[in-house]
DNA sequence: CTCCGAAATTGATCTGTGTCAAAGAGAGGA
DNA sequence: TCCTCTCTTTGACACAGATCAATTTCGGAG
């Protein structure tokens, strides 16, 4: 299977790993044809699990969150978008989970059908698509140990890691001093994320700045002085792991 | 999207979604000459993390476990696989999981190289696998509910009902008087599935029994007098849910 | 049937995280 | 500038589940 090829979706500011990558250009030409761009405001809700699905796309700026409710309120937030992320499920009628924009979002669509037939004609886009399906299968799996046997300094030293980690490979600007990174969620998404409360997630962050781990420009703003000592922090294996 | 067809593979006991779903004649005789099958007892490892998989495949019968190791010694299940779920990465050189034997187990296999030039040639099976794989990944994501947000009780009811909806889905003997059915975990599997220790599986299983909810016959098989009663404990909505 | 080792149960106690409550800090508008 | 609303921090306490430690039960071999 050859590498990875991105090709650049013209408009798109972004790469669209999702259905560009090793797309010839007629292809391209087609989905251009079928796209459509869609904003929401911070806190503005996507779509609603159970609603119907009319279209799949991809993240092009902001972030947008998978959450699962509990009938009562208790809330678990199962997948964090990024830029060039993908949303949707060609062959499922209806949303399985909310997606709420937690910061202000722009979307690329594609309506439903017209993508599904693109796909059956297209074996590229479901090879690709399958491939990614499999990476965010893997992530989802890396999750469940957080979850499952991750201590709450644990998870905060985690969450922020793969913060660091995305964001960089998203801007490749690795600058060389200390590194630094927003916080894209309110201390409350990230305990719905990590499976803690609010206020240890609060307590924990506190921890880590009192033990030099991390430290705070803002409630936003985390720098890392010393990424292996916070990769130590993470339980995680120092090379490996990790993969979101 | 067409309903999914299922074709029986000649001399597998069972389906395979995995591959033969939708295919023609010459695709099923194409993965015949690549087959093979193989067996493994009950504990013993089929893959380790980092492993080359030389190989993809599904199991045929009995249970194996998808699992992630922490170096403390901290154990998370990730993944349970039953009969027909399919296993591997076309795409991907090393396993991610250590993937062992719960109980002895067949899988049927295909050589990994001859399968992905399959898989480049023929639509069909991409669009299988993917359809598969968003179905594992919404799986995965209800099981991130389950271990960040869910009590142990909850967490013990829910997955009773998860392995008694797959059996039942399996055998098709949906027995009109109680139902029962077989746990093929111990309590330290189940736990670690579940991220709990043994004692607290323990200690809940018999508090289920207490309270009427299950009985049990033996360590192993759990009688379900009321399903209703069951779910209503599992946290879950009473209607969708559990995809598993 | 009896014996043996592994698996499971049960008890006592400890601890990490949740819960409830209050005070402090930041950002945006008047 | 100050005010207000939301987000965040911090404290005191409670409790679910972990830990440590015996027993007890089960299932297979002889």
């Amino acid at each position: 299977m050859q590498d990875s090829v991105h090709v650049q979706c013209s408009e798109c500011p972004i790469r669209h790993r999702a259905v560009c990558a090793r797309c010839e250009t007629d292809e391209l030409s087609r989905l251009e044809q079928i796209k459509y761009y869609r904003s929401f405001q911070a806190g503005q809700t996507v779509v609603w699990s159970g609603d119907r699905m009319e279209f799949v796309g991809s993240v092009v700026t902001g972030i947008a969150a998978l959450t699962q409710t509990m009938e009562d309120g208790r809330r678990q937030m199962v997948g964090l978008l990024l830029p060039s992320d993908f949303v949707g499920r060609p062959g499922r009628a209806t949303a399985a989970f909310d997606v709420t924009a937690t910061t202000d979002l722009v979307m690329c669509c594609f309506r439903k059908k017209p993508f599904e037939d693109l796909m059956t004609t297209t074996p590229n886009i479901a090879q690709r698509l399958l491939e990614m399906t499999l990476d965010e299968l893997d992530a989802a799996r890396e999750w469940m140990l957080l979850l499952g046997r991750k201590t709450a300094r644990e998870k905060i030293a985690s969450l922020i890691s793969i913060i660091a980690r995305r964001e960089a490979s998203q801007h490749l600007r690795r600058v060389t001093g200390m590194l630094s990174v927003d916080l894209p969620l309110t201390r409350e998404e990230m305990a719905d994320y990590l499976g803690l409360t609010l206020e240890t997630v609060s307590r924990q962050i506190s921890a880590l700045k009192k033990d030099g781990v991390i430290s705070l420009e803002g409630n936003r703003r985390v720098s890392i002085p010393n990424l292996d000592r916070l990769l130590e922090e993470t339980g995680d294996d120092s090379d490996g792991g990790m993969l979101v």
